[in-house]
DNA sequence: CAAGTTAGTTTATGTCGTAAGGAGTTGCAA
DNA sequence: TTGCAACTCCTTACGACATAAACTAACTTG
């Protein structure tokens, strides 16, 4: 898994990504009955629906009713789709945010729109984003929450800092919670039934629990693990509030680093 | 990849993740050459080496002069070895942060030696977080935070978020940079020549990039892509402001969030 | 129609996790 | 001392995976 963008030729790789191929011109040869998109597409529902550990080119191909190897024709190589993948599904995210209301209000919507769109494609969070997959929508994504962001008017190179941050914690956030929303289908166990058990394995295992961990035990005792919506699975409910609640406070410490650029400083630290 | 915790039998999983196992009474048959922590332990190595893909059962046997199916007599199965793995390595973090100096100074100094303890150990950021794996270490580390956060005097509820929220963080901010390091030797590429190839291709393929992402644009204009130390690999270099950049933001906002909460709210947004 | 190009299949290679069965060791009861 | 049960570790085997290589069949152009 996580493999590097560019691993064979990098300019095929960008082509592809960015479609500046050639027109379709007349060719020898039996007519192509896929195409890169078709592919594309197939992948991502494969992912959706089985996860990036299922997302084999024979299930892509099966999919399409052909086999593994009739979509080298199409892509060099798993990670190369892989990549394609990443930047068409992007461009589901929408891209135009009112900013008459101010930037923090259109911040928040983005991180939801980011945070739900990743809990519909979990697969997305298992790329690597180490050396980036450099596609278009990458960069509209990016481009969006800039043009929300210029609204804080920070410098240039603090803002630069302020996004990865954000984008950072949203992936981290969303990591959380996508693979459990499997996880009940998949251990045929639900979020509670699954904590019940392990939490009564762990007084088993570690009867001294409360010795050991006290602040934890302080926070259990006062409720801070007790969900408010019971119709909410319970991981879900808490990974919900804490991304809610995270996002918050990073705003809030974005409106800090405002005021303090105002008031005369350029950046850093105070 | 990713896979989840306690597929097989959790008892025996929690078991050996606890170190609860019966002691060590005479048996029949051959002398065990082999325990978990040395396969534990050789797995860590095999995983820091060459990366969480190499990571086979065959490769860890290797290392200890046995084949793969010799590890099944101490572990059930590859994904418990990877649960046992990420809560042993989990062990070498500190615990002890001086508190004196004020929450603050020990969260940041928690963080950063989190982050450097990612950097050191990049497979641990593809255990999936969702299910936790719930072992001791894991407390250890949450208890950590938890005793220098606790000096912010934020109620238990909020407290907990604000945890997970900076888990989420550095997790995403070390992702970005863990793959990066070892990337260069997988490609035979530096970050600088991987990068300005590049961005060749970018001009290349997008000629109208200025126009279509004119925010992106500007901010490349003022110069924030560029780094001052040029000892340090450009994309390291990147992803290290903004994990500082970003941690201070946060903890901006945990200020905000102590001082809205002094005013007397419990809680929640203004 | 012949030649050349392309789409897609079949087959094969070398990986992986792990099930099944067997070989060799050891402690203990008879 | 002998036999047996329990144990470690190995060999072999299976079905999955990505993908290389060789092939078949469809199509355009001459």
């Amino acid at each position: 898994m996580t493999v590097f963008a560019g691993q064979g030729d990098a300019r095929r790789s960008m082509a592809l990504l960015w479609r500046t191929a050639d027109p379709p011109q007349v060719r020898p040869g039996p007519r192509p009955a896929l195409s890169v998109d078709l592919i594309v597409t197939a992948g991502i529902s494969v992912a959706d629906a089985e996860g990036m550990a299922a997302l084999s080119m024979r299930a892509v191909g099966e999919r399409l009713g052909r086999t593994a190897m009739a979509l080298y024709t199409y892509v060099p190589s798993k990670s190369e789709l892989v990549d394609l993948m990443y930047d068409h599904a992007l461009a589901e995210l929408p891209t135009d945010y009112d900013l008459a209301a101010g930037w923090r209000a259109a911040v928040t919507a983005w991180a939801e729109d980011v945070w739900e769109f990743y809990l519909r494609h979990p697969w997305m969070l298992q790329v690597s984003p180490a050396r980036p997959v450099l596609g278009p929508n990458e960069y509209v994504m990016l481009e969006t929450v800039l043009r929300a962001l210029r609204g804080t008017g920070l410098p240039a190179g603090v803002l630069r800092r302020v996004v990865g941050a954000l984008t950072h914690f949203v992936r981290g956030a969303a990591q959380t919670i996508a693979e459990t929303r499997r996880a009940p289908a998949e251990t045929g166990m639900s979020d509670e039934e699954w904590w019940y058990a392990r939490s009564a394995l762990l007084q088993e295992v570690a009867p001294d629990f409360a010795d050991r961990f006290p602040v934890m035990t302080w926070m259990d005792g006062e409720g801070a693990y007790r969900s408010e919506d019971e119709t909410v699975p319970y991981l879900e409910q808490e990974a919900r509030e804490t991304f809610a609640a995270g996002l918050a406070v990073f705003l809030d410490g974005i409106e800090t680093a405002m005021s303090r650029n105002g008031a005369g400083r350029t950046s850093g630290r105070p």
